[in-house]
DNA sequence: TGTTTGACCACGG
DNA sequence: GCCGTGGCCAAAC
């Protein structure tokens, strides 16, 4: 994958959290020590088209499916989480600190 | 070319 | 613990 873009940097992470946990826009940002967590909710907008790419583990830092709209249908998001048997309870993930998966940890992966 | 707007977050009051 | 604010940087207009 060439590394021209910001964005594939965060398709390779999000790619990588395992079914069943997931992370942060701020953690992702964060661990690439690049762009800030707005630009990784951007980036993720961009890849909705591209259904390999996880984003739904992909979540704000209260744990809130702040993305789910971008989904079609917006419940989208919380059906594929709970299939993963992730609980979801308004929105929000249930467990969520137990559930979150470090990108920084699993850098040397990619 | 300047302004506004994001699937956000840390910080200060 | 809830607000307002500033920072982040790329796109759309």
């Amino acid at each position: 994958m060439g590394n021209e873009h910001y964005f594939d940097w965060v398709y390779a992470i999000t790619r990588r959290i395992p079914p069943g946990r997931v992370t942060t826009y701020g953690a992702i940002a964060d661990s690439l020590a690049l762009g800030s967590a707005r630009m990784v909710g951007w980036a993720l907008n961009k890849c909705a088209p591209f259904d390999d790419i996880p984003a739904h583990r992909v979540i704000n830092r209260k744990g809130e499916l702040s993305g789910r709209h971008h989904f079609a249908p917006p419940t989208r998001m919380q059906e594929l989480l709970e299939q993963e048997g992730v609980k979801v309870v308004d929105n929000r993930v249930v467990d969520f600190d137990r559930l979150f998966w470090h990108p920084a940890e699993h850098l040397e992966d990619l």
